[in-house]
DNA sequence: CAGAGAGGTACCACGATATTG
DNA sequence: ACAATATCGTGGTACCTCTCT
């Protein structure tokens, strides 16, 4: 930066209100700087500036079954918006959660001296964790089917599993069966809090959800089940690979997906148009997701409470496995 | 810092001293400025350590394509090696792959001042990319089936192929039929070349590759075409997906697996276990390749040339798709 | 004597180096 | 010779001062 004093004849401090675009500048002066700026091509330490504002422009990411779709979308979408803003994305995996991990992590983005951090962990292990660990750092986290709250990003997907279910209902079909996500995942819980909810609402009856684990194996065992079932003519199951699983059992079966019976995902997945039949399923947005968490994150470390940030909406895509 | 070197009754630089591991100091003031650290809860400040050192501890990430299993298991890898050697993960993530994206990217990291930068975008236009800009800045990139060179971590995918392709002759198939991946990808080629090499070695006929695009669906319609060919006995596929869709379209058509047709796919992604049949496939450690990368890029900044890594080798998983 | 543009200086929290006990 | 200290440099920003219409 001295440098650029130098060549450009002002003093350092001009060239850092030209860095910073803070007023006070002459524009003559300030084109000279610039042009001094372009020829050193001149980058302003980050370590220094950091040092200085005592601000790192660092967001960590806590990070838990990034293998999965949803998570791995979001990841992306949080790493943009915190670019588009300023700010580095600092990450750092869990193999499991629990207590001891999630401080672990936590201390190291600490260490590490990141302004915020987003947890994207969204199983009731790392709620409960996050519970007993108190930080003063600013923090938001992605909680499928939460209440508002300030440090919450939420997807309405309990929202989203009362799509699902009155389509269903609305076609005419006497019940839904739901086939959920493994215990533990807060998703889970609120697709068949939704999915109940509909269902009591109307008086149909409500069998056990048949409890898979997000594979489209565990999906196609939940599917054989359920093909001995008289009767089942929808289902609605808690994610687009169960529900693969699901019309491939039917498949190999003879039952015939939608006409004799519906079926119905959710995530959509890119590949999920592209099932045998297409499926219909529910869609979030979950890169809006990752954008949404940073801006909320964001405005905390502004200082001003900006209030629960609002849900991610579902939306129901229409393909070919339901008639609805 | 200051506040516990006053607290230890010591200067600051012994405190730098016990916190660096550094020698020359007693035991006795080291326990006492321990105990103040303890005490105080002092960690010290990164930004301040960067500036004095020019070193940020920070890896830089470009990645590409990160909700697809191979990549996202990686970047796991690198985030955890990074970790244990004390340096954080700076993540950005490219939506397409071109010059400008690429020279973008890297810009952004140069910016943050990363001490090293990992390529996870196993794509030509990467490679094209990189090889039209300069950095001087330490650099490793992802490379399947690529040459040995220093600055790359490689999947021996040639030989992952050559895995499949010898089992199934040796299983007494006449030949192998091939569903590749999309064209642009390195994995793509590195397959197609091993399996067109083993071919090529035993004097068998080489079909065409039908190419796919990695999803279940695109390997459905390639099944469908695969089912048309006459004599077909034994088929690799890309990936584990495309496998999936293959098999599909064979049930479909009441071809069964593994007594009409063998069929092997590739990568081992958790659920191909759970297929039906168990899918045999090839495995490779992606978590692996990220360790290994972060190694890699580690040795580069001690500044002694490492020489190339070793690649990541191939294990053929055998299962029920295919009888070998 | 305002007020705007520019400069000067202290300080941020460490590590490196030379120096002292 | 060894442990511990004092001083300086790192590259910026914040705040105060100066100068000139």
């Amino acid at each position: 930066m001295i440098d650029v004093a130098r060549l450009a004849g002002v003093s350092h401090q001009t060239v850092s209100r030209v860095m910073n675009q803070a007023g006070g500048v002459t524009p003559e002066v300030r084109e000279r700087v610039e042009e001094a700026i372009r020829q050193l091509r001149y980058r302003r330490n980050p370590a220094a500036r950091a040092l200085a504002t005592s601000r790192s422009m660092n967001v960590g990411i806590v990070s838990f079954g990034l293998a999965q779709y949803g998570p791995s979308v979001t990841l992306t979408g949080i790493a943009d918006e915190a670019r588009a803003a300023g700010y580095a994305t600092n990450i750092v995996s869990l193999m499991d959660v629990d207590r001891s991990t999630m401080r672990e992590a936590l201390g190291h983005l600490v260490t590490d001296s990141v302004d915020g951090i987003i947890v994207l962990a969204p199983v009731e292990a790392a709620l409960a964790a996050l519970g007993e660990l108190e930080t003063d750092m600013p923090l938001v986290m992605f909680h499928p089917g939460g209440a508002p709250a300030t440090d919450r990003i939420r997807t309405d997907e309990i929202a989203g599993a009362r799509l699902a279910t009155e389509a269903l209902l609305d076609a005419g079909h006497p019940t839904v069966h739901h086939v959920s996500g493994p215990p533990g995942w807060l998703g889970t819980t609120a697709r068949i809090d939704g999915w109940a909810a509909v269902l009591a609402e109307r008086g149909r009856p409500a069998h056990p959800p048949i409890p898979g684990d997000w594979t489209t194996e565990s999906g196609y065992l939940a599917g054989l089940r359920l093909a001995e079932v008289p009767g089942v003519r929808a289902v609605f199951a808690g994610n687009d690979q169960m529900a693969l699983g699901v019309m491939k059992a039917f498949a190999d079966l003879g039952l015939r997906v939608p006409e004799d019976v519906s079926v119905i995902g959710f995530d959509d997945v890119p590949e999920s148009a592209f099932f045998r039949p297409g499926l219909t399923t529910v869609n979030f947005d979950f890169a809006e997701v990752g954008r949404r968490a940073v801006d909320q994150l964001l405005r905390l470390l502004d200082g001003h409470d900006p209030g629960p940030a609002p849900p991610i909406r579902p939306k129901l895509i229409l393909r070919e496995s339901a008639r609805v």
